[in-house]
DNA sequence: TTTAATGCAAAAGATTTGCAACATG
DNA sequence: CATGTTGCAAATCTTTTGCATTAAA
């Protein structure tokens, strides 16, 4: 699925906006890895990215692709699907619910909401496919985390466990 | 987060039934990993549920745990939190958007709603944390998949790469 | 020229598999 | 007793890291 070249265009001026601001590099990897995920509505991983990018840079490394995704996802330049960076989790609870995650430490917590659990879906999404469960996540920072924030450095997208 | 003995004590009962109906054994390890999941709210990966079981089972092994954790969720019996079993994909729309997910392939794609962008969530959320975005995953068989299931084997909770 | 970024190879982390021993129905 | 299940060890897959080399600003 391709995005329009001109919304293409868009995305990497804004990329390239943001690297300048943040003081970041502009290298050719990094150009290209953003460009295959901007030119893209199918959400690849970062294997998917490497191999499309090593066609046109053969000496791309995996590593570099992993490290420049991260890096554009704590720019805010990518979204990352799914529960990011950390394992599976399981929740036996099977009334409808959704999730409260939080982005730092994982902190899971259920709520429930009647209003989504009535919202009607675009017709668009049925044409995807046959329609099994609707759930919210809900992404942020727990109160625990926020209140270490204050004498925690920021992570840079270098060195982040 | 320990959830109420009485809810437990349901999920176990429940649990049971299906298995039975399923022709599954119960052994052991599958009451005690299944009791572990359904007697906290706080969403444990493998190997946390592998740690707590290992307490009141010394010899359970890791692998068990997985394999049953992937059955309970085969059977519906528990759910999963983010993109199960995926590696993390990634997006550069930044436009408020929400997922459809294929559960059988990964297919993903966008979809929009202004409905959706304009919920208002539960005042408990906010308890949790500081709520950084909102974001609706909806699950489901793509066309393609459904397509196939015909001709294919339901894929049992062991061997299913 | 200075500092950050890359590629490589090796490590770490998460999850799965083959198989013989074992327990459940 | 028959078959499904377990534990173990080894394998696989995904992601990360250390470090010397290279390239952007």
């Amino acid at each position: 699925m391709k995005i329009k070249q001109e919304e293409v265009e868009q995305r990497l001026k804004h990329f390239e906006k943001v690297c300048r601001g943040a003081g970041i590099k502009l290298t050719h990897q990094r150009l290209e890895i953003f460009r295959e995920v901007a030119q893209t509505g199918d959400h690849p991983d970062a294997d998917q990215v490497f191999q499309r990018v090593r066609k046109r840079i053969p000496t791309v490394s995996l590593d570099t692709v992993y490290r420049t995704l991260w890096m554009l996802s704590d720019l805010g330049l990518v979204v990352t699907l799914g529960s990011s960076r950390e394992p599976t989790r399981f929740d036996a609870n099977l009334n409808s619910h959704h999730h409260f995650v939080c982005g730092k430490c994982g902190f899971t917590r259920d709520f429930y909401s009647d209003e989504l659990d009535n919202i009607r879906l675009p017709d668009s999404v049925g044409s995807y496919g046959e329609i099994e469960a609707t759930h919210v996540e809900v992404r942020g920072v727990c109160q625990n985390c926020s209140a270490k924030k204050a004498n925690q450095r920021t992570l840079s997208y270098q060195n982040r466990r």
